[in-house]
DNA sequence: CCCTGATTCGC
DNA sequence: GCGAATCAGG
């Protein structure tokens, strides 16, 4: 594969989106983890917290002494005395409920009110799937040489909530949402205000949900009477 | 172990 | 320019 205008655009977008280099990767196939970051780097990408980096060389000029005579009134600091320190900071508990100490004269009528009792659960880990053999739209049939992860427990009927990015994307499908399971079948362009993804359920062992797998993998037709409007994930070259 | 990104270096 | 190999922190 090759870095065409297409995927380093994806690739920009997804780095700066927060994307991992390997949800990148995966996202734009063909490429690997190394491969993503090698080129985010060549392409100049603010490198984003990374595990190994702590912070700048030695830059900060060890400032020279400055001794402050009569500096400020540094709190006295703890007496080395064997003094065993407050473990205070009993359980924080947390609370949730609001009122119950004051106002124990609520009203007695409301309790139907049920907001958003939110639930948050664990950032959506992915985890593999099982693997089902499935078949394209247009009757390919995978036929991946010895690439089937082996089956898992599937996800737990957890309810997932979304972290509630901004009000007008609500809804959709942003890069943050990307999963191993979900269509990324992009809708729109990136930096585009609606841009998103598809979202829906995969066709097991692709990225696309079965439409767009329809659309991401054509048979293969004979030169003549080849259709000339391609797939184009990630919207293609910008159109405007 | 797994994950992460950074860097190096042969191609 | 590219990316595998390697490194190193979490």
């Amino acid at each position: 594969m090759s870095w065409t205008d297409e995927r380093i655009d994806t690739l920009k977008t997804m780095w700066e989106a927060g994307q991992t280099a390997s949800q990148i990767a995966e996202a734009l196939g063909g490429v690997s983890r190394n491969a993503v970051i090698g080129k985010a780097h060549r392409l100049g990408l603010q490198s984003r917290p990374s595990p190994v980096k702590p912070n700048e060389p030695v830059a900060a000029a060890p400032v020279p002494d400055v001794p402050l005579p009569e500096a400020e009134p540094e709190p006295a600091p703890p007496p080395v005395v064997a003094a065993p320190p407050a473990p205070p900071r009993p359980a924080p508990e947390p609370v949730v409920a609001a009122d119950a100490d004051e106002d124990e004269d609520d009203v007695v009528e409301d309790d139907a009110d049920e907001e958003e009792d939110e639930e948050v659960v664990a950032a959506p880990k992915r985890e593999p799937q099982p693997i089902l053999r499935s078949v394209g739209p247009g009757g390919f049939v995978r036929q991946s040489p010895g690439e089937q992860q082996p089956p898992s427990t599937p996800a737990p009927p957890r309810r997932l909530v979304p972290a509630k990015p901004s009000p007008e994307i609500a809804g959709k499908t942003t890069l943050l949402d990307l999963n191993d399971r979900i269509c990324k079948w992009p809708l729109g362009h990136p930096g585009e205000p609606d841009f998103h993804f598809c979202g829906d359920k995969v066709n097991p062992g692709f990225p696309y949900c079965v439409a767009h797998c329809g659309h991401a993998y054509q048979a293969q037709l004979p030169r003549r009477d080849r259709r000339p409007p391609p797939p184009l994930p990630f919207g293609g070259p910008r159109v405007r």
